[in-house]
Order: structure tokens, then C-alpha cells, then sequence
RNA sequence: GCGGGUGUAGCUCAGUUGGUUAGAGCGCCAGUUUGUGGUACUGGAUGUCGUCGGUUCGAUUCCGAUCACUCGCCCCA
């Protein structure tokens, strides 16, 4: 091995894999545009406080996951673990509070200081969406509309399940982290080491604990259900009711919760059991406070986010790539670049190798997978011709070279 | 951050119970075919056996450390 290795954690994306990263990202914007979606580009980076702030001081994504360093004016800096916080941000500086509601498509890399394993990496890209001043839970309805949709065109239907849950409203969530807590407090013995530091720092995550015995408490605990508001009730009954019209199948998982502060009502995942440890595809929910708890004028918001590299890996094969054209030149190869440059000018994708005798151009030809080849010989070009060689059936014929495109393009 | 597994050719992997020139398949290169690829046949090249250290007459093989990958825990996309 070189000692050249990547970072840990990091990846290099070479054509063939690219393309399919690059597939999964299209399948979501081009999902995203027709709900009203338009492409936001926040920075990668933001001074620290951004994610600390917002991400909730006791996640472990700000505790021990966040790559953060001082830049050389000694501002903590820190790259972006999450796409969330860097909107909700920009929403504020930029004063868009004007222009609501907004819909707004983002995609990129960001950055968890995490031990990579299946499906999860220190530099990893998200596509996701935040939709911003709509309190009425059609939001929530349409955000998840267009995740599936999203998964749906990808081929996932039937490899993905959708989970759903509610938080409720503040004045809910109070009372039943209160109710949960003293259920939980009375096997606080019993608990997993885990999960009795978390039924101070945290008490709803002990509903998503894997340890055995934690399970067997947690069946018999309350369900948020019973602690929510009427309010909080009938918000999460439309979205349900909106979920079922449009025939989007799901479940509802009331020990669903989401690692992240500023969720509230809505919490939802997209899971699947084809990727190890890692279940969760694609998840979101509703921040009504974050933005205000920023600084910023309160807004409503709720949005969702997925990871590309766990989606490219579920995906089948994405659509094939374009095949080319190869130029072949047998003697002048500055003629053969004209033509090849010719054939581009007329939109056509075009492979012309550097060296080789013909042989070895027709085999690489084949391997760039080229639909026909262009051959330029000497005694064609007497005639002012060229061949055009059909690669898949192997027949071929001369035609004027003044008329290749015309050729190529009726060809194709 | 914690625990398990694995590091041999570009890739997937075999192998050496410690001994001189370390193997296969795929891929790559060349030839059969000097104006024709994809198939077939023939031949060829390629390894600090992850790194550093220890034991030993001798280590790719045993031991330790380290790094990387991988699976799981925590957590998450």
C-alpha cells in the first residue's frame, strides 16, 4: 500500500461511481423542481457557534462528531455536519423572512468525525429540502410526498419503509418527557449504562435503545400519544390523512425519535434493512423554533435530508452512459482531430486516442463502449470520404466526408 | 470514543506447518492478423506479502506495536 492513503473516512469518486452519485442527486433535484423547489448553496464551512448552537449542546453530533478548527484569524470554524443549520442561517442573514414561504433543494458534502463503517463516512453528501413559513401541516404532507416520490424514481419503493411520528408541540413534549421519565426512573437499575445517562440528558432516546432489557421496559412505557395537546393531535392526524390520500404508505413508530434538538411535531425516516447498522435512508422532520432560537424572526420550517452514498447503494444501475463516437485516423491524426472536433461542434460525444495503430484504436473503440467508429483511411480520402463502421453489428459503409454529420446524426 | 475480523500483483483471492526463484483467475501488454474491435489461441510484465520493531542462523509466515480497511456498539444520512 502507498503511503498516499486518503484521509479516513474520505473517498474518491472515480467516473464510473461518480456517475451514480451524480444520478441520485439529479433523481432528487429534478423531484424537488417540480414541488417548487429551487437550489440553495450555503458555504461548507460556518463559524461554530452555527451548529452548536442550533444542533442541541448535549447531541452527540456537536459533543464529538464535529470537525472544528480555528482559521487563521483564530475564528472556530467548523465544517458542516448537517445541511439544516447552514439554511436556516443563510434565511436569516440574507432577510428572507420577505420572500415566504421558500422551498429550498440543497446538496453536498458534509462532514461527521464519526469511525466510518457500512454506509457512513467522515466525508459523506446529503441531498436534502427545507421548506420554511408554512405552519400548516400540508407542509409536512408535501415534504414527504416528495421524498417519496424521490425514493420512488430511484426504484426504492419496495425496499424502503416509512416510519412516522409526532413530537408534538412544545407544551406536549414537556408533559410527556415528564410522564416518561418517571415511568423510566423506577427501573433505572434495570436500564442499560447507556440508557440511564440518557434518562437525564435525554430521556425520549431510551425509546430507541437496541439494548435487549431496554426493550422490555420500553414496552410497557407511555406513548407520546397520550401527552399530546388536542392541537398537537389533530396537526398530526392531517398529515397522516394527507399521507393515506395521496397513497403513500407508512407506519407509525411512536418510539421514533430524532437525534437532533430542534424537531418538533412531525419526525420521520425512510429506513431499510439492506444496509447494516446504518437503517435510516433518508429522514426529517419539523423545526417550528430553530430559526428563532437562532436570532432570527420565529418560522416555521420542516424538511428532510438523505444520505447519497447510502442511497447510491441501494440504487440498481443507473441509466447507461451516453455511448460514443470513436474517431479512427490512420495517417493524419491533426485531419482526424478536425473531424472529431467537427463531430463535437455538432453535439455529438466523440473518442479519438492519442496513439496506436488502428488495431489497437478499434479495440479501445470498444472498451469506451463507441456505438460506431469513424475510420479516416488514406484511399477514402482520395475520395473525400470516410467509413463508418457499425461496432455493434460490424457492417460498414463509406460516406462523403463533407456529410458525416448529417450521417452520424441520422445514424444515431 | 469502545469491541471483533482482515491486510499477499491494478482487482478478487490462494499459499508458505519459519528455508533459497511467492501463485491462480480477471485485467494489462504483445503476437496469431502491418486497413478493422468485441470471441479464440499463444506468449509476456507486475509484488519492499500494509508499516515499524522483536524472537530466530534465517520471518511474507511466530510475537508486539502502529496504520488502513471492514463489521458491530454509541449515534446518525
Amino acid at each position: 500500500m502507498s503511503s498516499l492513503q486518503p484521509v479516513r473516512g474520505t473517498h474518491d469518486l472515480l467516473p464510473e461511481e461518480s456517475r451514480r452519485h451524480r444520478w441520485v442527486e439529479e433523481a432528487a433535484f429534478a423531484a424537488a423542481r417540480r414541488y417548487g423547489f429551487g437550489e440553495v448553496m450555503t458555504p461548507i464551512f460556518e463559524f461554530t457557534e452555527v451548529f452548536a448552537r442550533t444542533l442541541g449542546e448535549t447531541s452527540d453530533v456537536v459533543t464529538k462528531e464535529m470537525y472544528t478548527f480555528a482559521d487563521r484569524s483564530g475564528e472556530s470554524i467548523t465544517l458542516r455536519p448537517e445541511g439544516t443549520a447552514g439554511v436556516a442561517r443563510a434565511f436569516i442573514s440574507g432577510g428572507l423572512a420577505q420572500s415566504l414561504p421558500l422551498k429550498l433543494f440543497y446538496r453536498g458534502p458534509m462532514f461527521r468525525h464519526e469511525r466510518p463503517q457500512k454506509g457512513r463516512l467522515r466525508q459523506f453528501h446529503q441531498v436534502g429540502v427545507e421548506l420554511l413559513g408554512v405552519e400548516s401541516p400540508l407542509a409536512d404532507i408535501e415534504v414527504i410526498a416528495l421524498a417519496w416520490r424521490v425514493l420512488s424514481e430511484l426504484g426504492l419503493a419496495g425496499k424502503v419503509r416509512l416510519e412516522i411520528n409526532t413530537l408534538g408541540d412544545a407544551e406536549s413534549r414537556e408533559a410527556y418527557r415528564n410522564t416518561l421519565t418517571a415511568y423510566l426512573s423506577q427501573f433505572r437499575l434495570s436500564l442499560s449504562e447507556d440508557s440511564r445517562n440518557r434518562l437525564e440528558r435525554n430521556p425520549l432516546r431510551i425509546l430507541d435503545s437496541k439494548d435487549e432489557g431496554d426493550k422490555r421496559i420500553v414496552e410497557g412505557a407511555p406513548v407520546m400519544t397520550d401527552s399530546l395537546t388536542p392541537a398537537a393531535r389533530e396537526f398530526f392526524q392531517t398529515v397522516t390523512n394527507g399521507l393515506g390520500m395521496l397513497g403513500i404508505p407508512f407506519i407509525i413508530n411512536p418510539r421514533l425519535v430524532r437525534g437532533l434538538d430542534y424537531y418538533c411535531h412531525t419526525a420521520f425516516e425512510f429506513t431499510t434493512t439492506s444496509l447494516g447498522a446504518q437503517g435510516t435512508v433518508l429522514a426529517g422532520g419539523r423545526y417550528d423554533e430553530l430559526i428563532a432560537t437562532m436570532g432570527g424572526p420565529r418560522t416555521p420550517g420542516i424538511g428532510w435530508a438523505a444520505g447519497v452514498e447510502r442511497l447510491s447503494m441501494l440504487v440498481d444501475e443507473p441509466p447507461a452512459a451516453v455511448r460514443p463516437v470513436a474517431v479512427i485516423p490512420m495517417g493524419d491524426e491533426l485531419a482526424a482531430m478536425h473531424v472529431a472536433e467537427r463531430l463535437r461542434r455538432a453535439g455529438q460525444t466523440v473518442e479519438m486516442g492519442f496513439s496506436g495503430n488502428m488495431k489497437k484504436r478499434m479495440a479501445r473503440a470498444n472498451k469506451a463502449n463507441a456505438r460506431f467508429a469513424v475510420i479516416l483511411g488514406e484511399e477514402e480520402a482520395q475520395r473525400r470520404a470516410v467509413t463508418i463502421r457499425d461496432l455493434d453489428g460490424g457492417s460498414q459503409e463509406e460516406v462523403p466526408l463533407a456529410s458525416l454529420e448529417e450521417h452520424l446524426g441520422r445514424l444515431l
